[in-house]
RNA sequence: GCGCCUCUAGCUCAAUUGGCAGAGCAUCGGACUCUUAAUCCGCAGGUUCUGGGUUCAAGUCCCAGGGGGCGCACCA
């Protein structure tokens, strides 16, 4: 860092142009924290003698008569600017600049009388105008429509808001990290899909003119990233902007933000490691601690998490013991006596998903991996190894939310080929979230998809959880909303 | 999609039982040589979300519509 002898100007202003005055480029040459960082040990009154240049954004004003100061914010902070009729290059100008409005200064570091570290502004030049008022400079943006809708707003004056955007980067470059260095190889698969695949939701629809062809915005990139397992890339992830069509929610986001990872020769116990390790890394990057709090409840990501499968949960927190060879009327019974609605296609597993959603998932703080899902409700995993019905297939739930679904990969094609068929009948029954059949990954499956365990979490949701924020709106820069008008 | 709540100046909020729409901040004008949301004086700022209705009189009550929030449903 070349403090000392930066250009102090930038390009000159004054010249021609669209906008008079307004340069066509800048160069600090520091910033607020780093004038900070490099100079807070000096005393009250006391110069430094080094010059700096730093651009940003006043926050505030106080005139003083002959003397001003304004706060300065940049991307790393704040610091205070000193300016003075009798040295400040345009001291009349400076002191009729709006709040909002982009300036860059020059000037020497130093310590007012008061104590406050300061640019003493010797020039300055405006590098953008804020022809609209910012928000009360007190209380900032209190309707959230007006947070999400003006973003660019809301991320100089509300506090967080853009300290969790930088989070967001900062998580996923470290998950990104992580599975570099652990081999696996990022890439990138459709978002147009012919056919929906890989998760159980209703899909938006497009039109292609020049192939005159109906195409699905992706609700998963599940069945793409297993062809490619298939092809040889034996670890492999992609950060997945997918599309849901449906309801919006604290939680829920029509486009949102999914990791998905295969990596070959691994079952689910192997991801449930990966995913503990993963988040227990991330907690420690971005906070130094496993040991967090949410939503005023303590969270604890150390390893390892604690397993437990979906029957032991409903018989710990639902107390009841089923399994899929109850009797098919009791276990209807036990789900209307909880006012759970069933429907005539509903199998015992079906019914004991819906029973372990209705009274175990409520309670769940976790972290906790539910573990062994029923084959009915499953239908790209693998059977399970030893109970039949069931498949190898879980659920994080951490913070009370489920933040990652995973499984052994199903990897038999006729076997895959008769779960499809299984979702037709649901689809021709009217639900609209059924799968269809993908004949092209059967035909990828029958060239031979080695054991593979396979992973999804909701970046969102993770985002959400390491900052402490409640809604998905918070930690997605440009939420869906409705148009203005 | 359904239910509940909400919408007043650029921003944050007031407005008694239905009785002349107000304040702070920001903006604009003025004062002030160490402020920290500076302070002080002054000016200006409004389709009270929109459209109907009741009433002598509607920001306030009623109906419809719109935006937003929360819950339910769906899901990650």
């Amino acid at each position: 860092m070349s403090e000392v002898d930066g250009s102090p100007e930038g390009d000159a202003a004054g010249s021609g142009g669209d906008r008079p005055g307004i340069p066509y480029r800048f160069e600090p040459t520091t910033t607020a924290a780093g004038i900070v960082a490099r100079h807070s040990g000096i005393a009250d009154g006391e110069e430094t003698g080094v010059v700096v240049t730093v651009a940003g954004r006043l926050m505030l004003r106080r005139d003083q008569g002959r003397l001003a100061f304004g706060d300065l914010q940049d991307s790393t902070g704040r610091v205070q600017l000193f300016a003075m009729q009798k040295s400040t290059t345009d001291f009349e100008g400076f002191t009729g600049l709006h709040l909002g409005d982009w300036i860059g200064v020059t000037g020497e570091v130093i310590r007012t009388r008061r104590g406050e570290l300061s640019v003493r502004v010797d020039s300055w030049v405006r590098l953008a105008e804020a022809r609209r008022s910012f928000p009360d400079k007190w209380h900032g943006i209190t309707d959230v429509d007006v947070r999400y809708r003006q973003r660019y707003v809301d991320l100089w004056v509300s506090d967080g808001a853009r300290e969790t955007f930088v989070a967001r980067s900062r998580i996923f470059s470290a998950t990104r990290r992580w599975l570099e260095e652990r081999g696996f190889l990022e890439v990138e698969t459709p978002v147009f899909h012919p056919i929906p695949g890989g998760a159980l939701a209703r899909p938006f629809t497009t039109h292609h003119n020049a192939l005159d062809l109906e195409l699905y915005l992706r609700i998963a990139p599940e069945l793409y990233l297993k062809r490619l397992t298939v092809g040889g890339f034996e670890r492999v992830f992609e950060i997945a902007r997918v599309f849901r069509n449906e309801g919006i929610s604290p939680r829920h986001n029509p486009e949102f933000t999914m990791l998905e990872l295969y990596q070959a020769y691994a079952d689910y116990s192997d991801i449930m490691v990966l995913v503990e390790e993963l988040v227990a890394h991330l907690a420690m990057d971005l906070h130094g601690t496993t040991k967090l709090s949410y939503d005023g409840r303590e969270l604890d990501l150390s390893v390892p998490w604690r397993r437990a499968t979906m029957l032991e949960l409903l018989e710990e927190h639902g107390g009841i013991v089923v399994d899929l060879d109850t009797d098919m009327d009791m276990l209807v019974g036990l789900c209307t006596e909880r006012g759970i609605p069933v429907e005539d296609h509903y199998g015992p597993g079906k019914l004991i998903l819906e029973l372990y959603e209705k009274l175990a998932e409520p309670e769940l703080w976790g972290p906790v991996f539910v573990t062994d899902y029923p084959k009915e409700v499953s239908p790209l995993s693998r059977d399970h190894r030893e109970h039949p019905g069931w498949v190898e297939r879980f659920e994080g739930i951490v913070a009370g939310r489920e933040l990652c679904n995973a499984f052994t990969e199903l990897v038999d094609p006729d076997e895959q080929r008769a779960r499809f068929e299984a979702q037709e009948v649901g689809k021709a029954a009217g639900d609209a979230e059924a799968m269809v059949i993908d004949e092209d990954y059967l035909r990828a499956l029958e060239y031979g998809l080695p054991p593979t365990g396979g992973l999804g979490i909701g970046m969102d949701r993770l985002v959400m959880l390491l900052t402490g924020t409640t809604t998905i709106r918070d930690v997605i820069l440009f939420p869906t909303l409705r148009p203005e008008q």
